[in-house]
DNA sequence: CGCCTTGTTGACTACCCTCAATGATCGTGG
DNA sequence: CCACGATCATTGAGGGTAGTCAACAAGGCG
C-alpha cells in the first residue's frame, strides 16, 4: 500500500527500526525524514506559525500530533514571573506530542524562532494507522526517546557544567542538528537563528552572561557568528572545552567519586 | 489470548490509551501498573541489582528493553571529572529504552538506590508482539512521553528556580511518584531512600546546600524527613514555595517579558 | 564498640546575576 | 537616502546565591 514508504527498513536485530549508524557522518541520523513522511501523508492541516508568535496547540494537544516542517520552534515553559526555560528546540522533522499533565507541572508553550509550519495530524488518526502498520509506532517512539535523550543534554548542560562549557556543548548539539535538518553551506555555516536570551533560556543563563561566554570563543577563535548564521571553526577545540569525548561505545572507567550507597 | 491483559482500554476518542483522568486523586496516573503487567507476560530474565550497584544495561541497551519491577534505581550522567548530573529517577513500572547514541552524548548509566529487581524484555519480543497488538506501542510510547516531562520539569529546576523553589518542587515531584508507585503510610509517610547528594545532583546542586535549603523547609515545618522517609506536612506551602499553581488547564495570560525576535 | 556513611554548620570564595549605559544592526518610513 | 525606532549585543560595576573547604556531629551496621 501507498504508506509503505513510511515504514521504517527494519530487521529484528535492530534496535526499533532505527537506521544503521552511517559510515559517512558523524552526527546521530534522526527520525526527521521520516516523520515528514509520515506528516506529508496523514496530516489533515498545515498551520503557519509567524516568528515570534505562540502555537496555540496545547488546548488541543490531545487531538493531534504535530510535525514541524518548516522553521525553527521551541518548547518553553513559563514561571510566573516570568523567568523561562526552553525545554527543547524543534527544528523540521521534529515532532510534539501532548500529554495529559499533572497538577505540578509548569505551564509549556510552542514559540517560532522564525516564520514557521506545522502539520497536524489527528491522533485517532495514528491510532488506526498503527493497527495495520506498527512500524509507526515505533517510528513515534525513537522519535519520543530522540527528544529525551536531548533533554537529558540539556539537563547536564544546565546543572552540571560551567557557563562556558554549557555553550560549547550547545551549540555543537544545536549546530548538528541544524546541519541534519536543514545542511551546512559549503564553507560550513549553518542556519541559527537564535539569539543570546535563547541561548540562555536553554541552558539556565542570563543573556548577559551568554554574551560574555560567546566573546571568549569567538575571540579564541573556535567559533564565527553573526544575525542568523554560525560557524563551528575549531571542532576538536570546541569539543575539548564542551567536554565532549569520542565515545568508542565501550565503558571505559571513570577515575570518579561514586555516589555511595 | 492471554496477551490481552496487557492492552490498554482504549477507544478513538481517548489521547493514546491513557487511561481516564481518575476523579479521587490528583496525582498524574502513571503507565506502572500497565508496564509491569506487560513485563510479567514478556520478560525472558529478571536481575538483582544490589545497593549501589550499577545495572550492567548500556552495552545490551539495544537488545532489551528494562522495566524495574522493585527498588528505586536512577539514571545519571558522569562527567570526565567526577560531576554527575542525575537524570531520572526509576521507580516500579519505569521504563529503560536504550539508544544508539550520537558523538556529542555524556556516558549515561544505570544506578540501585536501595536493592531493585529489573526485568529484561527483548527488543525482538516486543517488535513482535507489537505487530499483532499495536496498543504495546502506544503505552511505551505514552511512558516515554512521561519520562520526557518528567525531565523537562527537572529542566525547569535545575535552570530556572532558586535552591529553595527546586528543592521544594523536586520534593514535591518525587513524593507524589513513589505514593503513586509505592503509596503512603497511613500518616502520610512516604518511603524516600534518597540522601542529599542524589537530591543536589538531580537539581543542580551541591549537597552542602541541599542540606541548608532542607533545613529551612523543616524548621518552617513544611515537611518532615529521616533516613528513608518523607513527610510533606503543609502541603499548601510547600506548593507555594514550588511556585506550583492549580492549573484549570485553560492558558491564562502571562505578565511576562515576551522573548522578543 | 568502632568504623563509615551521612548530615550539619561556619568561613570564605567565586561564578553568575542585576542594573545600567552604550553601541551595533536592521527594518521602516519620511 | 537617511533618520528613526526597535531589537539585540556589549561592557562595566557591584551584589548575592550557591560552591568550596573543613571540621565535627549523628546515626547505622558489623
Amino acid at each position: 500500500m501507498a504508506l509503505q514508504i513510511v515504514a521504517p527498513q527494519t530487521h529484528p536485530d535492530t534496535y526499533f527500526g532505527a537506521v544503521p549508524p552511517s559510515p559517512v557522518f558523524s552526527e546521530p541520523q534522526t527520525h526527521g525524514h521520516r516523520l515528514i513522511a509520515i506528516a506529508d501523508r496523514l496530516a489533515t492541516e498545515y498551520r503557519n506559525v509567524a516568528v515570534g508568535a505562540e502555537l496555540a496547540a496545547f488546548l488541543e494537544s490531545e487531538k493531534f500530533l504535530f510535525v514541524v516542517m518548516d522553521g525553527w520552534m521551541f518548547r518553553n515553559a513559563i514561571l510566573e514571573d516570568g523567568r523561562r526555560q526552553i525545554l527543547d528546540l524543534m527544528l523540521p522533522g521534529d515532532m510534539i506530542v501532548g500529554r495529559r499533565s499533572g497538577y505540578t507541572e509548569v505551564s509549556q508553550s510552542i514559540d517560532a524562532i522564525t516564520d514557521a509550519t506545522v502539520a497536524l495530524i489527528p491522533i485517532h488518526l495514528v491510532s488506526e494507522v498503527i493497527q495495520e502498520m506498527p512500524s509507526l509506532a515505533l517510528t513515534l517512539l525513537a522519535a519520543s526517546q530522540d527528544a529525551l535523550y536531548a533533554s537529558y543534554e540539556s539537563l547536564v548542560d544546565t546543572g552540571r557544567r560551567t557557563s562556558l562549557e554549557a555553550v560549547a556543548h550547545f551549540l555543537v548539539r544545536i549546530e548538528a542538528r541544524a546541519a541534519n535538518s536543514i545542511g551546512r553551506t559549503a564553507n560550513g555555516t549553518v542556519s541559527f537563528p537564535l539569539i543570546q536570551e535563547h541561548i540562555g533560556d536553554a541552558i539556565g543563563l542570563t543573556a548577559v552572561h551568554v554574551c560574555r561566554t560567546l566573546r571568549k570563543l569567538k575571540t579564541a577563535g573556535v567559533i564565527e557568528m553573526g544575525r542568523g548564521w554560525l560557524k563551528i571553526v575549531d571542532r576538536g577545540r570546541i569539543a575539548e572545552i564542551a567536554g565532549i569525548w569520542e565515545d568508542t561505545g565501550f565503558e571505559t572507567e571513570h577515575p570518579v567519586r561514586r555516589l555511595a550507597s
